[in-house]
DNA sequence: ACCCTCACG
DNA sequence: ACGTACGTGAGGGTC
């Protein structure tokens, strides 16, 4: 058999790992998916070609033989976006590593060393596989050379491979001839301008024909086309300037060495460094682990079985100033506990024989006494362990999503890689797999022990550089004060969750299914057909194609059927009226009736999960369900909040926040005219359309005050022209023309919000009153639209996020007080500025009091926080 | 797994 | 020219 030579186009193949790929960025920053992509693809690519030589081509940055004799041919040529230009060395550094042969020559582009290489070795009777992204290379296929082209969508590879033979089927031409091809029709991105009117159909005409642009000029009366014809008498000088551009040179003068592009072993250990600096963990299981070991921390890991030794730990625990604790628990019961006493002694400890679940969470209440808990969970600990409050907790979750809330997740694994001095560990999932605790506690004990492990040892060994950090950052006061206090709040709050008429639900639900089978058949008849009215894609079909309905705007996929697009056309046509009301009920019947009647749990009560670890700006989260979205707005909706009732003895107080980022807006900007408006009016929209507006109080239209309102909304959201533009179906021009009425009515709000801006792009991040921090490196992007996304988000979240605290500290001394108070009543819901208490009828005075002192007195600003209260026998009265 | 749509603040 | 309001979570469809 042949030897084997397998050439690779580095820059092209970066690029579409570029831009095929989501972009990473380690730990410091530096961006990575590019280079994550291209290893993946060449790992698989060679496994595949298993061949006997390797070598990566890339350009330089210098002048070729095209520039020679084609000034234009620099030309406009794309400028790389920074975030690729940096990745380039960063992949010759890896390729270098890995011991692969590189060729670069000056006066020559990548595509000619890899012409030239794949002549010469196919000379020498080698099969010669050329992987690149560019379809170029397609001239270069013969029966001997192989011209792979990756095609990356949606996070999947797809391989295309070309001999001869399929460049003929695919393109109907031989391989030289895609030469002619694009002398003809031109290559933008190549900066090859082909002749004018000639384009891609054409081209491939002509030279099926003709064979060659010489031939066809040649028999230039036979050409079809006039004005291809004329086109190419004009330009033939043209034709063959391109057609010298756009071949690839075979014969250049490489210095070349098959001796040194022999196939190693690429995963060295120099390799496996550099993949550990930048992060790649899911690279680095396929390094041979015994070339690159390191010293196993599960070496510091112990199982212990028997009762006196697990006593003998927790005896240990006590002298210990802080130790890592993983409860390995779900609702049902405890499997057992990781326990981490210093960096060299770790424990598990399984449930069995006399250590039962209940001793082990009481050890734990006891230990907590004295010596630090910390955990990456706590909350979820709280669930199986009473702790009474935060003075001997750390939470290392919450503390990493303090640093950085912008992570999809905190847990011990990705925590430990940033704090922890980039050290790697295997994720839960490599070593219990997909496998629910329950399922690793029968069948993978020795797994779900080494989890255990990890995670105890990671949220004890976070602890100094998470605090270290939160002091440096100036957030060690948000940590101490708001979030870990807040633990301690949301878990209660879960605990008790809400009471919910499972019954009354039902009924609901079932009505609405009345209507909706009345709606179905109604929209049936009018389209003619029965169809899945749920699927865009069939919906927009009938309505824009069958029934012909003007206005379909097509989005990425297809027509766009959403409801601000139906409602332009409801009153032109019936069945886009009925469509919208079954959206409607359809909605509320599956996320609102069957999904909630499918969470109620034994107490007759729903406990929801508020997560403390999710939002870029500092809000809390719900999930399973979600109860900080139940409808509200439309009457039919928020009907379903009658069925949030409190127990027996109780009534609802609910109170909520006046517009409080506005307030917090007018006290961070410190605009005295905004602040004064707060300081005189009751209806604050109303006041700044009179102010915008230039008229008087009482004489503010509806449609200037809908006008105010939308204004003062965008502001808090990053104002743009082109969003207000789309909320008040206006023009651009106008929505810009009421910004600029509102910013010199409110100057200070103007340099406020550009001032975050300005502090985002100098520091990277911007900031709460309260200290917390949300970075921004979309602010540094080369792409305008996450450059303005940016921006919008650097004026934004001080604002949400200023929010966000202040309701956080308002909660946790509600919470506070009452326990204080010794009352039975209890915080059941938080909706981002609304508080839901369920409250014992005998306490109602005093936890009103408590809402509207805590409340109002959270945070001082300069102007009042104001709350409006109200009492029900359901959410749906209180509110 | 990803898109679309829609519920809330 | 680009193609958007900020922050979330859930359900259904589609591939």
């Amino acid at each position: 058999m042949s030897e084997k030579i397998l050439l690779i186009d580095g820059h092209s193949i970066l690029n579409r790992a570029f831009y095929g790929l989501p972009d990473l960025t380690n730990t410091e920053g530096r961006h990575t998916g590019a280079v994550y992509g291209f290893l993946n693809i060449i790992f698989r690519i060679l496994e595949e070609e298993k061949p006997d030589y390797l070598t990566v081509a890339f350009d330089v940055h210098a002048p070729t033989f095209r520039h020679k004799i084609y000034d234009a041919y620099k030309g406009t040529r794309k400028e790389m976006p920074q975030e690729l230009r940096e990745q380039v060395p960063l992949i010759q550094e890896m390729l270098k590593a890995m011991g692969v042969c590189m060729v670069t020559m000056e006066g020559y582009e990548a595509d000619d060393l890899l012409g030239t290489l794949a002549r010469r070795s196919e000379a020498k009777g080698m099969d010669v596989t050329i992987l690149s992204g560019d379809r170029d290379l397609l001239q270069l296929a013969t029966e001997k050379v192989l011209i792979r082209l990756p095609k990356t969508s949606k996070g999947k590879t797809t391989i295309e491979d070309f001999h001869a033979q399929q460049v003929l089927e695919k393109y109907q031409v031989t391989p030289v001839q895609i030469i002619d091809l694009k002398a003809l029709m031109g290559d933008s991105s190549d900066n090859i301008p082909g002749i004018p009117g000639v384009g891609e159909k054409t081209a491939a005409k002509i030279i099926g024909e003709f064979g060659s642009v010489e031939n066809a000029y040649a028999h230039l009366e036979e050409i079809k086309p006039n004005k291809a014809r004329e086109s190419l008498r004009e330009n033939y000088d043209l034709a063959k300037l391109c057609k010298t551009l756009a071949t690839i040179n075979t014969d250049s003068p490489l210095e070349f060495s098959y001796e040194e592009a022999k196939r190693k072993d690429i995963f060295t250990k120099e390799a496996y460094e550099l993949c550990k600096q930048l992060e790649f963990k899911n690279l680095l299981g396929r390094f041979d682990t015994d070339a690159v070991a390191e010293k196993s921390m599960e070496e510091n890991f112990f199982v212990c079985r028997d009762f006196s030794g697990v006593e003998k730990i927790f005896e240990k625990a006590q002298k210990e100033e802080a130790a890592g604790i993983s409860l390995m628990a779900d609702k049902e019961q405890v499997y057992g506990a990781g326990i981490a006493l210093s960096e060299t002694e770790v424990y598990y400890i399984p449930v069995q024989g006399f250590v039962t679940g209940e001793y082990l969470t009481e050890k734990l209440e006891q230990l907590s006494c004295r010596t630090i808990l910390c955990g990456m969970d706590i909350k979820a600990v709280l669930k199986h362990v009473s702790i009474e409050d935060g003075s001997h907790v750390f939470d290392a979750g919450v503390g990493a999503y303090l640093l950085n809330p912008l992570k999809s997740s905190y847990t011990y694994d990705d925590v430990a890689k940033e704090y922890l001095g980039g050290l790697l560990l295997p994720a839960r999932e490599d070593l219990l797999g997909k496998a629910s605790l329950k399922k690793a506690w029968e069948e993978e004990a020795e797994g779900l022990g080494t989890f255990a492990c990890y995670e105890a040892y990671t949220a004890r060994q976070c602890r100094e550089p998470v605090l270290r950090q939160l002091l440096e950052t100036g957030m060690n006061q948000v940590y101490e004060e708001i979030e870990l206090p807040l633990v301690f709040t949301l878990d209660s709050m879960e605990k008790w969750g809400i009471r919910v008429k499972g019954e009354e639900l039902k009924e609901y639900g079932d009505k609405l299914m009345v209507r909706i089978q009345e709606l179905e058949q109604l929209i049936y008849q009018q389209a003619g057909e029965e169809f899945n009215i749920n699927s865009p894609k069939q919906l927009g079909v009938i309505l824009f194609e069958k029934m012909g309905i003007p206005g379909g705007k097509k989005t990425k996929t297809g027509y766009s059927t959403a409801a601000d697009i139906l409602e332009k056309l409801a009153p032109d046509h019936p069945i886009v009226k009925d469509i919208l009301e079954y959206r409607q009920l359809a909605k509320l019947k599956s996320t609102y009736a069957d999904g909630l009647s499918n969470v109620i749990e034994e107490d007759g009560r729903i406990h929801s999960t508020f997560n403390q670890t999710i939002t870029a700006t500092g809000r809390i989260s719900s999930t399973e369900p979600n109860l900080q979205n139940i409808p509200v707005r439309m009457e039919l909706g928020r009907l379903i909040r009658k069925v949030f009732v409190p127990e027996d003895g109780f009534v609802f107080l609910d109170a909520d926040y006046s517009q409080i980022e506005l307030r917090v807006l007018a006290h961070m900007s410190g605009d005295e005219k905004l602040i004064q408006a707060y300081k005189e009016a009751q209806d604050i929209h109303r006041l700044t359309a009179s102010q915008v507006f230039h008229v008087p109080f009482e004489e503010v239209t509806s449609l200037q005050r809908r006008n105010a309102k939308a204004v003062n909304f965008g502001i808090v959201y990053g104002i743009s022209s082109f969003g207000l533009s789309q909320d008040l179906s206006i023009t651009r021009k106008e929505a810009a023309a009421y910004i600029e009425k509102y910013f010199e009515t409110y100057p200070k709000i103007k340099s406020f919000l550009d001032s975050k801006v300005e502090e985002g792009k100098e520091k990277g991040y911007v900031e709460t009153m309260f200290g917390r921090r949300r970075p921004v490196p979309e602010l540094k992007s080369s792409n305008f639209m996450q450059r303005s996304f940016g921006e919008r988000v650097a004026m934004n979240s001080p604002i949400q996020g200023t929010a966000a605290d202040i309701i956080k500290i308002a909660m946790n001394r509600v919470y506070s007080r009452m326990k204080k108070e010794g009352l039975r009543s209890r915080l059941v819901l938080q909706v981002h500025d609304e508080l839901l208490i369920e409250t014992k009828k005998e306490e109602v005075a005093q936890v009103s009091k408590i809402l509207e002192e805590e409340m109002t007195g959270a945070a001082h600003l300069a102007v009042e926080l104001v709350v409006d209260m109200h009492e029900g026998s359901s959410w749906y009265e209180a509110k």
